[in-house]
DNA sequence: GCAGAGGTACTCGGATACGCGCTGTCCGAGTAAATTGGG
DNA sequence: CCCAATTTACTCGGACAGCGCGTATCCGAGTACCTCTGC
């Protein structure tokens, strides 16, 4: 899994606690947050974006913002938005060709509806875990913590 | 996830149905059964060798076949051995750098800690598919195939 | 003082190089079987 | 006929290219704010 996974995961988690700020959040200083290269933290942003997570306003005084309240963005939404909705494991029927083809049951692939189900098994864990969630433990264990991120980003 | 995984799995399956004969079952013959490139085949196989989970004969004659009873061998165990048993997702405490550094929580990282239990739920979900659960789901919807296999196998 | 036009600074968005890992192939080391020669 | 040394054929194992995707960067399109000028 690649990095800007995590990079749009921590950004997606900032974005909660500075929706309360009268201005979206440009990539530079969510970059600054967590000293990210700028323009590559753009380019999963603009995943984001395309993929309906976040909304992007562009012109001076522009950036990013939440498009939707916390409690209805999973952490499933976000991967998707910056891994692609295909699954991680794609089967190819190899069952289906060379000798043993002759010898291939009817049905699906056994293995792959075992793959399937694992799969399935960790898209919902993802799923069921929002942002909203991630946010109250964050602040049940140390409630500075997003007022200093607010203090932080505007500096 | 690579292809190597889906070529190891349904080689492994083979290697079921063949483990009954007397020979192991060479690279090649494998390859032939699904129509497959030998020698890449052949890396992939060496990568379950040194995991252990098949046992390798070299010299004429000589070939693959399990290290273990059906039973003992789970999905996880041959999707470890092709890919590695790093983490899909790994942390890299950004949260720890750049200005956010001052309000990071103490404690482990919320985000990680959700990650790590949703591939928790994946690899529960592969290791608790052995093998032998495979083979039997197959034999029970086409009762014929591991003769088939073994037949063509041996061609 | 006020309105409007122009300039400016800032931001997103996509187009452009770079590097690493998966993909694919080849040849050598090693082993067991087959062969051959002698007793 | 039996045995042993040699040859042979076959297999795994690791070393060697090719390519696609993630990584990283830069510059252009567009917007809002600020400034300046005229009334």
């Amino acid at each position: 899994m690649s990095h800007g996974v995590e990079w749009a995961l921590h950004c997606c988690l900032d974005l909660v606690w500075l929706a309360h700020e009268e201005r979206p959040v440009p990539a530079v200083r969510l970059a600054a947050l967590h000293d990210l290269p700028p323009a590559y933290l753009n380019k999963h942003l603009q995943a984001l974006t395309r993929a309906g997570v976040v909304a992007s306003t562009p012109g001076k005084n522009g950036g990013f913002r939440l498009a939707y309240p916390p409690e209805r963005v999973s952490l499933m939404d976000i991967i998707a938005a910056v891994e692609g909705q295909e699954p991680a494991f794609r089967c190819t029927e190899i069952r289906l060709r060379g000798l043993a083809a002759e010898a291939a049951p009817r049905g699906d692939c056994v293995i792959s509806q075992a793959m399937r189900r694992a799969e399935l098994a960790w898209r919902s864990a993802m799923a069921a875990v929002t942002l909203a969630d991630i946010a109250a433990e964050v602040e049940q264990k140390s409630p500075g913590t997003p007022a200093r991120i607010r203090q932080l980003a505007n500096a």
